[in-house]
DNA sequence: CGGCGCGATCATCAATCTGTCATAATCCGC
DNA sequence: GCGGATTATGACAGATTGATGATCGCGCCG
C-alpha cells in the first residue's frame, strides 16, 4: 500500500521487466501481476497507488479488469492507466469507458510514461487526508471536527488547536510555556494557569467517551497526550 | 462557474470555436479565452470544473499559464488539459512537469476529446450526469436545480453556487475568504459576513427539509456542510 | 416609470468562548 | 501525617463571533 506502490498488469515478460526496470529506477515500487485474475488477487492484499494495465491479456482482458476496479468500492478511487499495441479510436474510447484515466499506445518512451503517471499521482494522491488519529480519537484539520468514534465532540476553537498539537505530538509532554507559544501563539500574554483551564476543558469534552485520561498531566512540566492510560 | 464550465484557452478562431462547439454539444458550458492573460482574468471569477489550454498563445506561453494555474493554490486542484500541434516527446513532458493533467495532439477528434475530459473530471470527483448528492439533498449542475427528496428547493444563484462548492467539499469546513475566492470570485470587494447571510439563506431554504442542519457553523473558522448532524 | 428579484451591508441580539480568580484537591519529600 | 507546591475546578465578566431582520441599490422587464 505504500503510496508509491505501482501495479503492473502484463502478460509479455520482456515488456513488463522493461518497465519494471523503468518504474523502480524511478522511484516507485513495482508490483506485477502477468493476469487480470492475479491482479485481482494482488488487489485483496495492500492497494497500490496506481494500476498499469495491457489492453492485451489472456484470460479477462484489460478493460474488463478496469471496469471491475471502477466498480469496486475499494478501488474505484485508484488512478489506471492502459496500455496497448493499437491505436484506434474506438479502442481509446472503450477505455475511456471502462472508467481509466490515461491511456498510451506502444511503442512509447519510458520517460513519458513515468511523466504521465506523476502527472496522474499528483492529480490523486492525496499526500494527507489531513484527519490526525489515536485510537479511537480523529481529528480533521479539513473539516475542523473532531469525533471519537462516530461521535461528535463539541469543543471550542482553542481546545480544537491544542489537541491538534497534542495528537500531531503524541507522548510528547509539553511545558506550559510551549502550549502558549504554539497553540496561543508568541508573544501572547497569557497566563500560563490559563493552559490548565483549557486542558480541563478539552478532558470534559472528551470524557464522555472514556477519552480524557489521554489528556495526562505531567507533574512539575505540562501536560501529554498518550494513548497509553498511565499507570496508578 | 458552475461545475460543468469549462474554460477554453487558444487563440486561433476556428479551432475555438469548432472545439466550443463539441464541448456544448457535449453539455459542457464553455468561456473562452484567446490569451493567458485573458484566462487569468476570467480565472479571478468563479473557477471552470477544467481548463484547456493550446500550446500556442501569443504572449505568454501554455506552459507558462499552466504553470501559474498549479502555483496558485486556488487553482491547483483545477484539472489542466494541454493541446498542441507538435507530437515531441520534448514538449510532451515540459508539458507534464508544468503540471497539467492531460495531453492532446492536434489533429485530435473532438469525441476523444470529450472521453478525455469526461476522464479527468471523472478522476477530479465530478459525477458523470452532474448530480452532486449528499444524502436527500441532491443539486443538479447542468440544470441549475436544487431538491431534497422529490421536492425543489427555491435559492438564488449565489446560494446556488456557494451550496454547489460545499457539496463538492463535504466536511471541509471553508473559511469566509475561501468562500469568498471560490463562490464570490477572488478581487471582488466583499464583506466577510455577506458571507453569514447568504449561508442564512441557504438554511432558510432547506429547512422546510430537515436539512439546515447540514450547513454547519464552525466556530471561528468558517462553515461546513456534514451529513452527519452535529453535536450538541 | 415602478415593481421585482437579488445581493451587499448594517445594526442589534444571542450564543459561545476566554482569560482570571479563588478555592478545593493532590502530590511529594520529610 | 505535615506543609508547601502544583493541579483541578467552578464561577465570572468581558470580548468575540455568529444569527437575524431590515434597508438600500441595482439591473431587468413589462
Amino acid at each position: 500500500m505504500p503510496t508509491n506502490t505501482v501495479l503492473l498488469v502484463e502478460d509479455e515478460t520482456d515488456i513488463r521487466e522493461m518497465l519494471s526496470f523503468s518504474l523502480e529506477r524511478a522511484g516507485f515500487e513495482v508490483v506485477s501481476a502477468e493476469t487480470a485474475e492475479q491482479a485481482l488477487e494482488v488487489l485483496d492484499g495492500p492497494l497500490p497507488a496506481l494500476v498499469i494495465i495491457d489492453w492485451m491479456l489472456p484470460g479477462m482482458s484489460g478493460v474488463e479488469l478496469a471496469r471491475r476496479l471502477r466498480r469496486d468500492a475499494l478501488t474505484k478511487d485508484i488512478p489506471t492507466l492502459m496500455l496497448t499495441a493499437r491505436g484506434e479510436e474506438a479502442d481509446k474510447l472503450k477505455s475511456f469507458d471502462a472508467g481509466i484515466d490515461d491511456y498510451m499506445t506502444k511503442p512509447f518512451s519510458p520517460r513519458e510514461l513515468i511523466a504521465r503517471i506523476k502527472a496522474l499521482l499528483r492529480r490523486s494522491g492525496e499526500p494527507e487526508d489531513g484527519v490526525l488519529a489515536l485510537g479511537r480519537l480523529r481529528l480533521d484539520t479539513r473539516g475542523h471536527q473532531v469525533a471519537v468514534g462516530e461521535h461528535p465532540v463539541r469543543i471550542g476553537p482553542t481546545e480544537f488547536r491544542l489537541l491538534e498539537l497534542l495528537m500531531r505530538n503524541p507522548d510528547r509532554a509539553f511545558d506550559r510555556s510551549q502550549l502558549l507559544d504554539r497553540v496561543w501563539g508568541r508573544n501572547v500574554y497569557v497566563e500560563e494557569r490559563t493552559v490548565d483551564v483549557h486542558v480541563l476543558r478539552l478532558r470534559r469534552a472528551l470524557s464522555p467517551f472514556g477519552m480524557d485520561k489521554t489528556v495526562q498531566t505531567v507533574r512539575g512540566v505540562g501536560y501529554r497526550l498518550s494513548p497509553q492510560v498511565a499507570a496508578g
